[in-house]
DNA sequence: ATTAGCACTCAAGTGTACCGAGTGCTAACG
DNA sequence: CGTTAGCACTCGGTACACTTGAGTGCTAAT
């Protein structure tokens, strides 16, 4: 553990960092940190952070800037869980407070909003399907060969997966499977699905089955379904290569990857991964910031703020805890 | 219009910097080109061409960079129509063959599809839903207060709509409500949609009216829902600033934005525009290939590449050509 | 009309010198 | 003994001069 000065220094190099982006020397954190204390004395304490990996050196002569331990320390022992500006307050409130209606769009917007918070890109999953019940079901023929299942959950979204028919399967069969699916599915939860009993008829079967099937098996596919990036393009700002950019924005644009990556440092116990921390190659510079959201009581789903590794981490932290907490919330209530 | 020989010079430059992307000087077009002149003739003639603004010089001892104008020249007059590498076309066809069922997945796809084939952005918007005719409605509450309509469309898109209820609706009331949504409105195309009866219970009539007005309001939202941008990170590759990728990735993030781009284009009955063509000031730099695509005979939806102006125009149109035809055909068909 | 020849331009690269920010070390200080 | 002033040292950045070479535009010869 770091004595007392020695963190200060640390703190104060951490926030002239996240600043200016440019290293910092001991006048700057002489001036800046509250110590009453001369640049020599914390060139000395520099060294010894820098031997003990909290620091480096981009090169002889320039200041210091701060390693992933560094800004893990600082995140663990001394982020000051900033709170948000009055503006952006009351941008939350009301943003949450005009509700909009569908959960989709809601959770798009809430990306968006996000982003706009911290000027980083913001990363928005849905509840999991598996635990929401069904409320409705319903099969609708489309063309001959084809129809629609489409089932409406008890947390608003609806799935639709496509039906491939057998040849010439009568509008009247398709009801007839379509009310014996809503009378067996209905009220069950998505991820504990029983097949509906035979009905008799073979093709009816059939479709039911199909139909069925589609349902059952889509389960996995779900988290891709309800991921929202917004704000991609902020974060761009921050880097300061067009391959650094590129890396990030592929890495991005795989959903899986994205659910994965929150889930995975959620599930370390961790609201902040930083560097080589996220496991993500592409993602050696970048740093994630995310939150659990709660509906009813019941953990829901997450966000997250995906920034340089130099992000602005109070800050980050606050916007993140803010919109979790009223995002929760509105879901419960509406 | 350019004699023969400028334009085998103009082509050759467009050619050589779109592979290269440095400037091209005379000697390098002596040899490409199949003409058997001398440099110094070629430069006679590139200065006949910069004169009349289809090329340019970024410094006095650089080679020449093709203008807009140069661009305009080279895909009006001589695009040589590429063809698609074998193994792209079996991309494509293997694609399609692989149906897969839900529409927005399959447009989804096909931006990803388009975008790998090309290495550029891709953007892919959905059939217009006002064309579309109600295949099904429903009705399903889902809290208290709060109900959500879904509308199954002839095009196998599904719409949902969030509806506020007054305090305390019943069931019942909301059965009563659905049935009769389902029986008026199933079958009218959703551009044109006409309010149902009044059915005598005065609750009943306000749920009524309160989802046909989110349905019939929605509309011009509809765009919005359906587009799709695939491999934006592909075409940061593209540009050498930080900059430059950052204003263009804003843009594509702005989908109503996109999607209207593309309509202008092809309103203006292009299928390419070129830099400032595209009227938007941070596209300036980006050059659009749009085409549109056709189901059952009727004009449905646009695909287009989104790319730098030195973007291959050839490979480009050819990929958009193919991707747009196969869509319509798959969607006719599927 | 074409082209060889040539003077000219200018970006990019190279070497040198210098500045200054910042360090690490040492010796003095309280 | 911790702190600090002083100082030599390091090294990136900038400025400048110089060279190189790609490429042009013009002119005069073919």
């Amino acid at each position: 553990m770091l004595d007392e000065r020695k963190a200060a220094i640390l703190r104060a190099v951490v926030e002239e960092y996240i600043a200016t982006a440019e290293p910092v020397g001991s006048a700057t954190v002489a001036r800046a940190s509250e110590l009453a204390v001369s640049p020599a004395t914390i060139r000395n304490e520099m060294a010894g952070l820098e031997r003990d990996g909290y620091l480096t050196h981009p090169h002889t002569s320039a200041g210091r800037i701060p390693t992933d331990k560094g800004y893990r320390f600082f995140v663990d022992n001394m982020a000051p869980t900033g709170n948000l500006q009055p503006g952006q307050r009351a941008a939350v409130r009301d943003f949450f407070n005009r509700a909009h209606g569908a959960l989709e769009q809601m959770l798009h917007d809430t990306s968006q909003l996000l982003s706009g918070l911290t000027d980083y890109a913001a990363v928005v999953v849905g509840p999991p399907h598996e635990a929401a019940t069904i409320r409705s079901v319903h099969l609708v023929g489309l063309a001959p060969k084809v129809a629609l299942l489409v089932a409406v959950l008890s947390n608003g979204v609806v799935e639709k997966r496509a039906v491939e028919l057998a040849d010439d399967v009568t509008e009247t069969r398709i009801a007839a499977a379509s009310s014996h699916l809503a009378q067996h599915l209905t009220g069950s939860a998505l991820g504990s699905l029983v097949a509906p009993p035979s009905i008799g008829d073979v093709v009816t079967d059939g479709v039911v089955g199909a139909a069925f099937g589609g349902l059952a098996s889509g389960d996995h596919s779900d988290e891709t379904d309800h991921v929202f990036v917004g704000g991609a393009s902020r974060m761009a700002a921050a880097f300061d290569t067009v391959e650094s950019v590129r890396h990030v924005l592929a890495t991005l644009e795989q959903q899986f990857v994205v659910v994965t990556l929150l889930r995975d440092v959620l599930d370390r116990g961790l609201s902040v991964a930083i560097g080589a921390e996220t496991g993500l190659e592409p993602l050696a510079e970048c740093s994630v910031v995310v939150a659990p959201y709660e509906v009813e009581g019941e953990l829901a789903g997450t966000i997250g703020v995906l920034g340089p590794t130099r992000m602005n981490y109070p800050q980050a932290l606050a916007a993140v805890a803010v919109v979790s907490q009223r995002l929760g919330r509105h879901l419960t209530e509406g």
